[in-house]
DNA sequence: TATTAAATGCAACTAAGTTGCGTAAAATAA
DNA sequence: TTATTTTACGCAACTTAGTTGCATTTAATA
């Protein structure tokens, strides 16, 4: 029932108070409907050749999804940055997992980073990201 | 005291048994005089022009250097690889924190990354990454 | 339905990193 | 020391992800 996540994102973006556009509502619907993080390439092919919406203006979904705070970025090994919904997390405290051959980036949604000793004097700390690598279940 | 840096890089290149070449020298006497994780970018600057390596011969030395674990890659925000020596650090268990500010990447090293529950079914941990986002002393 | 501010699409650009191939230079043997 | 061989280097050209400027379209509103 995708039709359900492009109602739900019609209704986040709704909430934002900006505009609720085509291309808004289905980038937000497709990552709604992933679970993990997806990639702008990955987003592009979801879309397929009769919803397809133009390189830069995904991008700039994208980046206004992070700034509304509805989706976050999550940067990995292939240099790609790739996005998820924040609805299944809490926000600023994400752990992933990272696939050390298919590239696949999960969120660990019940795994909290914690670290042991504090930071050195004179730094804040606002977010904190922990990155476990190895093999998938897929992969293993 | 660099001359220092130089001669340990030397001696941790020919403990490899591969050649020993003034960019490999070079480069890792760098890595080795700085404590931070640093870029391509400014490895280059370092050498300045009278001790300049070919762009595309760095790439292959600190892809050599993270080869022969003489150094490692740590992947951040503005889509870079920065690299630093392991000598410093356990292998395969690195905190990191990453100013919002000026981007700068510094190992914490006393900081070990921990995670409260275990991973899904069937997956496997090489390596736990944590990076602390935040205000580094300088920029707060 | 007309207006208008914001979002989109296009073209051209930047920046980081990669590939192929001929040339140079370490390491080894003579 | 010199010749040989293997490995690293340098150059040019390429790829890929993401950006910028500007003209056009479109969602919201009056």
């Amino acid at each position: 029932m995708l039709t359900n996540f492009y109602e739900q994102a019609e209704e986040m973006i709704r909430h934002t108070g900006d505009r609720i556009t085509r291309g808004r509502v289905l980038v937000l619907g497709i990552l709604l409907a992933e679970k993990k993080a997806i990639s702008h390439h990955e987003i592009e092919e979801k879309l397929g050749d009769d919803s397809a919406i133009n390189r830069v203006t995904l991008y700039r979904i994208l980046e206004w999804l992070n700034k509304k705070d509805l989706a976050h970025k999550v940067i990995s090994g292939d240099r790609k940055w790739r996005f998820r919904t924040n609805i299944y997390t809490g926000l600023h405290q994400h752990a992933h997992f990272k696939c050390s051959i298919c590239a696949a980036v999960t969120c660990l949604n019940d795994v909290k980073a914690k670290y042991s000793s504090p930071l050195p004097p004179g730094y804040q700390s606002h977010e904190v990201e922990l990155t476990v690598k190895g093999l998938c279940a897929e992969c293993a």
